[in-house]
DNA sequence: GTCTATAGTGGGATAGAC
DNA sequence: GTCTATCCCACTATAGAC
């Protein structure tokens, strides 16, 4: 489905998600990039079709990084999704602007590459041992996360606490969960 | 802090959230708003300052329908948590883009009237008990919203599924909260 | 309360020369 | 691979007449 780029075309993907993560949504456009890359802008279009191609390309970029940061926290961790929302946590909050073009928006599936998604998952589907746990606490750490991006919680609240409230009320739940296959797999 | 409209103001701000929630928010133009109301763009300014201020006026319309809904959801409601959690997947999926209007960036809390975000945020402090617990729980609920609408979630995934397991989550955290409490006001 | 005219800014993208 | 020149689009907002 996607084109492979060229080494140029590499070059400008990295140089424009610097801009992305420096300045943000808005200043991600096709002159400030060549701008940054001192050329003109309409010098970009013989290295990429279009600005949805290089968005693509850069949120793959980001889900490489966040499946190599999930599957780290999930290595030795006693606490499995403690580890990984505290990994998802560092890496939206290191990466706002990012962080929100990978998740804000439906992902353009077709212009990443095969197994990316999925590979982004599987450490959360393996902490969780349930899709629809998976699911949900997916969208807690999701919630959590554009609530701090978007300051959103009160003032004065403290983000961490509320982490470790949601936090324990899925670890119970998953233990529960655990609970039932081991006596679903064993006779009575 | 906000500024009163004017009768027109008022209807102006109607016509604004019908075109938001009809036409998404890049068709939310001063031009495209004058031509539903079948005037010019610059008139719309001898009514409200900016645009700011019409987007603020916006969320506050959201934030009244919201804040009724939820209150709606606690009375008689047997299971609490989970009664609120319907009426704001119900309410966001309703509006999905008055709803990201209202939540997707900071709250321009000057321009909005004094105690409207608290008293949207009552009823699930209520049905919580616990301020950590209630916003791990909108985190959760802002979550699930988000990515069901945008479509985040695999393509032959359950939502519903999803939100039950959460809500199973958090109401179990909350009873083991009304434990503690009660334990901690009564003598050993 | 509405209009016309317009300023000022910015965007994505293409054609064709070098 | 880069350039210049350019098209066409869209937006917020102001000034001043009616």
């Amino acid at each position: 489905m996607a084109e492979p780029l060229s080494p140029r075309g590499r070059q400008i993907v990295a140089a424009a998600r610097e801009l992305l993560e420096q300045e943000g949504p808005t200043a991600l456009t096709m002159r400030r990039l060549a701008d940054r890359l001192g050329i003109r802008a309409p010098s970009l279009y013989k290295h990429l079709p279009d600005k949805a191609t290089l968005e693509a390309a850069i949120i793959a970029t980001g889900f490489e990084d966040a499946a190599a940061a999930f599957e780290a926290a999930l290595d030795d961790a006693t606490e499995p999704l403690a580890s990984l929302a505290g990994a998802y946590r560092t890496f939206a909050l290191a990466h706002p602007h990012l962080y929100r073009l990978m998740a804000d928006q439906p992902l353009p599936r077709d212009r990443l590459p095969a197994g990316l998604e999925d590979r982004t998952a599987a450490p959360l589907l393996h902490a969780t041992g349930d899709p629809q746990l998976a699911r949900a606490f997916f969208a807690f750490a999701h919630g959590m996360v554009l609530l701090e991006l978007a300051r959103r919680l009160p003032a004065g609240a403290d983000p961490q606490a509320a982490w470790h409230e949601g936090i324990a009320a899925f670890q119970t739940r998953a233990k529960a969960h655990g609970r039932q296959s081991v006596k679903a797999t064993q006779p009575p």
